[in-house]
DNA sequence: TAAAAAACCGACCAATTAGTCTTTAAACCG
DNA sequence: CGGTTTAAAGACTAATTGGTCGGTTTTTTA
């Protein structure tokens, strides 16, 4: 049965997106064919590369989609808080083995890091992920100093040591989960992170 | 010219291993092709196959070699310095752009943390890694505590921290040259770790 | 309602590549 | 020196897979 209805690419390719995420996750970039994509996609080869006609074009877009999600968890929960500490660590969400875009997040996360110290186009996109995280910290730590919570020298180098703080503890937490508990990662996050914003 | 003595063994080996070691950093794990290898190393297919029956057995080898010789490298560093303190950021080294292993050395870093989040075995191997990582920096903490010079409850803690960050500012140092050059990634190691010694 | 366009299928092609196997040459050993 | 073992070469095989293409069905449009 075939398309159903002309609006059907903005229901196919978060389809297509989606069950690439799922693959991906499973066996890594480099061993996901567009035909277990598709398949799992509920369509044939054919019916992916008319979407998504080089595998190339469909990895862009899953890396972009992928990271535009996250961020969007991220920002949405932090803008949950008031209290600019709070919102600082309102990323320990991160460290939830139990949360649904765990396993698939962090294993996407790692492929991603590993294409981007490959290739220059995808360290760009990584540059402008890392910063647009940056930046939501740092407006986090400058709401902190204004009210007078925190006392930082440059909040901008603040939000990069924060951010670097959150993935070094990420990496352990995710690929050594027998020495690294969440309380281990949360803790250890949380006390940075005081140090971070109230020297000096 | 065939097998100039019986001994070549120690020698192919390490050739292998070397060129593996650079194509691997070059292309990554996957585009890793033993003609490739075998060119690289000087050698045929058949025999690069004659040391190394299959690609698996080989990228073990590969990945176990890169770790401990960048262990050792670490770990001679760290031993030549007295100063706990000095002992802990000794490991500064691992931000030089201009070190001969520097690309190397983190193209095969990432491609080892991509497959370890993918492997169990290769888990296996990244938990004994960072495990060896820690009690180098342990026994730094536990001397300095013992000298007097830090404040620190727990030293396995703390030892498992400071590995934190030097791998989360390496990351970032690495992936995003551009917004993290080699004085911040210094810099942040040092306050991060002076605050982690001497707490409480 | 007919023709054009879009969605989709799946057979096929061409390239790549891990691993096999046969052969050759050198080294070692008695 | 002759037989055995080891090192090495490289042609070949079989499997995989990205992408092409011709065809089919559905939807849109005029």
């Amino acid at each position: 049965m075939y398309g159903v209805n002309r609006a059907i690419q903005s229901i196919r390719i978060p389809q297509i997106v989606e069950a690439a995420v799922e693959i991906i996750a499973e066996r890594g970039i480099k061993d996901t064919t567009l035909d277990l994509v598709a398949k799992k996609a509920g369509l044939s080869k054919g019916g992916l590369i008319h979407y998504f006609p080089t595998k190339k074009s469909l990895i862009e877009t899953v890396v972009k989609e992928f990271f535009s999600r996250i961020f969007q968890r991220g920002k949405e929960l932090r803008d949950s808080f008031e209290d600019p500490y709070e919102q600082l660590i309102s990323f320990l969400w991160l460290y939830n083995r139990n949360d649904p875009d765990y396993f698939t997040g962090y294993r996407m996360f790692f492929e991603i890091m590993t294409i981007a110290s490959m290739d220059r186009e995808y360290r760009e996109v990584f540059h402008q992920w890392v910063n647009s995280w940056v930046e939501l910290l740092e407006a986090s730590i400058k709401k902190g100093v204004e009210k007078g919570d925190f006392e930082v020298e440059d909040s901008k180098e603040a939000a990069k040591t924060i951010s670097a703080i959150y993935q070094g503890v990420a990496s352990r937490w995710f690929l050594d989960p027998e020495n690294h508990s969440d309380e281990w990662a949360k803790s250890t996050v949380r006390s940075l992170i005081k140090f971070v914003v109230s020297r000096k």
